[in-house]
DNA sequence: CGCTGTATTGAGTAGGATCAATCTACGTGG
DNA sequence: CCACGTAGATTGATCCTACTCAATACAGCG
């Protein structure tokens, strides 16, 4: 699933881990060809940024594997992690000429770079293409949204319980089996900051969670949901 | 400002009172007109809701006058104000078939109503508008993640302060003169709701900033900032 | 001129932050 | 291979901000 047959098999794209649910995948052989030109591949490893908050935004990237965070800094130091992206998923738009926040690798990473200025051509070339882009703004934005209710109104149990569905949900888009296992590659403070609480609160509320039964703590970082149907009532949202 | 001296008298577009400022003004005067066909106006009362949470999103509208806020309620009656629009701005754009929040007059309000369907018409024919759209959603995306920081990481007298800046900014938009007046025509429930506080706490962080000077309380719903800078520096974000 | 809904102010409480002390996992070097 | 060092995670104790509940003030309206 995902690949592209009718591709050479010298394309990069055709192996590409997120082949049609990507923007690319709008794009006919000859369109994903000339945009690839310009777009060339890129890995990261843990900890590394993918560009700086006021950088100019030149740059677009599409996700194929691990995990990169979004995140502003205000400069007493507070931090808030906007958003954890996954596989398949776009990062670098901007509707100004500079990077609002900082990409930064969680996992290692690898993604597929694109020319902003290039995505724009295509925008206007490919109804399909400039469709697919809007409809994925779009529904980045109703992500936003629904932060905004987890950040205004839920509880610290709320926030973790909503995340780590989130989580599973977006982590589990593509792999096999509906498996409780969800992957937390990122650190406590990462969830902290993504939440908008303190990396003791959410160790406290996870250890809460352990107890209950609703979660399992396989490793540091690999967790498996035990009681799927409690932990989305947990979450509210 | 803002008018179009090259459409027919009766064309209701002629006196736009966002003119050059609404998606609208990327449509030369055959689409205007076509599209216009399609969209009717609309007047709300105060407290008037414009579509529902669930509703089948097959309108778009482009606010005239007025203040409208976007929100959502939990099962057990806790609301989170999504946003609050001012003239000018586009309400309704949704991924998915249905609104995923509530959108209600908070002054009486004047809009333009479009039919999604037709709106999508115009982005495939019309690079400019699709372009233009795009740009919206964007920004609104950015300003979605501002607010991640500001209810993810901010007190309650910066959230304030951001709140009372951005309206100024917003509302200031048009209108003559750097005043320091800011319209206030959301309770202030409403603002606690947007804030992700209680109004009680709204209320106490603004006598609070009266108490300093920093604004003054010309009647419950228009106030005066005195000291622009202080509440900047405050406000944070 | 009182009535009603909204706003403000007050008193007490609680949820989550902060500060601080272990504990654990993992990488490094002997 | 193991001992150690370090960074991240967990747990504990205390504090503080903002919430809740309650009383009072105020504005708009019949």
């Amino acid at each position: 699933m995902g690949r592209r047959p009718d591709l050479d098999w010298s394309h990069a794209c055709r192996d590409c881990a997120v082949g049609t649910s990507a923007v690319c995948s709008t794009l006919d052989v000859t369109a994903l060809a000339d945009l690839r030109n310009q777009g060339s591949s890129i890995q990261l490893a843990a900890g590394q940024p993918l560009f700086h908050q006021g950088d100019p935004a030149d740059r677009t990237f599409s996700l194929t594997s691990g995990v990169v965070k979004l995140y502003s800094v205000l400069p007493d130091g507070r931090r808030q992690v906007i958003a954890f992206h996954f596989p398949g998923e776009f990062i670098g738009f901007s509707p100004s000429e500079d990077y609002h926040c900082t990409a930064e690798a969680v996992s290692a990473a690898t993604l597929c770079r694109f020319e902003t200025g290039r995505f724009e051509q295509f925008a206007r070339s490919s109804d399909e293409f400039a469709r697919s882009r809007h409809e994925r703004v779009a529904r980045d934005l109703v992500a936003a949204q629904t932060r905004a209710m987890v950040l205004g109104q839920a509880t610290a149990r709320e926030r973790l319980a909503h995340f780590l569905c989130d989580v599973h949900r977006r982590s589990q888009a593509r792999p096999a089996g509906a498996s409780g296992i969800v992957p937390l590659p990122m650190s406590r403070s990462d969830i902290a900051e993504y939440l908008g609480l303190a990396k003791e609160t959410v160790s406290r509320e996870l250890s809460a969670l352990r107890a209950t039964g609703i979660v399992r703590t396989i490793s540091r970082n690999l967790l498996e949901i035990r009681d799927m149907e409690r932990l989305r009532r947990l979450a509210i949202v």
